[in-house]
DNA sequence: CGAAAGGTTGACACGTGTCAAAGTGGGTGG
DNA sequence: CCACCCACTTTGACACGTGTCAACCTTTCG
């Protein structure tokens, strides 16, 4: 993924991503307390991570898809801090994290990567802090919607149109809402003509009016 | 700061280092969408860091006290993202970016501990993704409470006594509460014989039941 | 075909936000 | 050194958004 390399770097890299896991729905890649010894690129599939306290609540912290980096939390303490769950039938690159350091020590442009993918991390985290702090349910779904269809759309799909791989209670726990919220602002955002909702299939109708809804700065950097 | 070198590796580090910086009281470090180049090593004094959107909402991202280090936020766009205050006088050591990738590659050891580094941050705001979703104002300002004692208290302050550097409306928005829910908390727990409060002296009189009323977990990991 | 999981909608409760007023404390200038 | 001012804090009354609980509907899958 990193670019400017050259090409006996790319081999080197070919070389450290030993092998590849398949991850069936439903099933964890790794789960929270796990040792921590890789990290993973998404080839296929969509996951979401969480993390749970005791009482049993549950925090979605992040939908990830194809081409996306998963695991940086494991790196702190050398075991998992949350667990990462495929939502659909999901295909992984392992990447044993030994082997990371190594070679970013040979590859300054692997270096900067490594470097860049976790401060993304970071700055999304602080806007979801955002969302999560001063946004109203209107507000953080419409900007959840921009940003999936806009994942989406960077990978090839529809910048209009998508189908959901979660749950109204998984978006409800990423946004902090209630999955009751969730449905009703689906219905809301559906009666007012600016998306239409079908189940799982969403159709932005007006991206305009949802991105006022959500918020410009938003749209951009967050999540 | 990273354990485990030797003394040249040290002296390299002292090299890196270039100059500090005072910061008073109120003065921003680095204000969102100036151009990045270092890190910052907080030696002494308190800061803030916050992400406004142009709603004029600011959501505070975190407070950093000596020996933790801000900017990483920047290094994914060569741009900060998010403004740094100081909540206090404070004096930070500069570490110009480009020379702590450059040391990283020779130096294991620092290239762990910036590993580390940046995934601390992203579990720690997992975390706050946990306590701004699902938890109530009370358990919200325990688990911020005795996540600030304890940080002091592993800096040699009292592990039961401190002074806030910082308002009730920055405590809130850090919290996603408004101020006066913050005012209304502290009372409460004040009247309940948990706290005691004056103003910005902070007492905590029943560690284990602001324990329970937080969350055993997340006090260990989050914050 | 039946059951289970997921989604929608309504009625009502409750926690937090909003607005307003008054209290407290610290810093500055006369 | 005192007094004033301003920023911060506290508290009350009420509003409002979201949560809770329950019933019913839809879709999927064995």
């Amino acid at each position: 993924m990193p670019i400017g390399l050259e090409v006996s770097e790319i081999k080197k890299l070919d070389e450290m991503i030993e092998k590849r896991r398949q991850v069936k729905q439903g099933q964890m890649l790794y789960a929270n307390g796990d040792p921590f010894t890789s990290l993973y690129a998404i080839r296929t599939g969509f996951f979401k991570t969480c993390v749970v306290n005791e009482d049993g609540r549950e925090q979605v912290t992040g939908f990830q898809m194809a081409g996306e980096i998963i695991g940086l939390d494991g790196i702190v303490s050398d075991q998992h801090s949350c667990s990462a769950i495929a939502l659909e039938d999901a295909e992984v690159c392992i990447m044993p994290f030994a082997s990371v350091e190594d070679l970013s020590r040979e590859i300054p442009a692997l270096q900067r990567h490594v470097h860049r993918v976790m401060s993304r991390e970071i700055v999304r985290e602080n806007g979801m802090m955002m969302m999560l702090g001063n946004m109203r349910a209107e507000e953080r779904l419409a900007a959840f919607l921009l940003n999936l269809v806009q994942r989406l759309h960077a990978r090839g799909f529809s910048q209009s149109e998508m189908v959901l791989r979660m749950t109204r209670e998984e978006i409800g726990s990423y946004l902090g809402l209630k999955l009751e919220t969730i449905s009703r602002t689906f219905s809301k955002l559906s009666d007012d003509g600016i998306i239409e909702v079908k189940q799982r299939y969403v159709k932005i109708l007006a991206p305009d009016t949802l991105k006022k809804l959500s918020n410009p700065q938003t749209c951009q950097t967050v999540l």
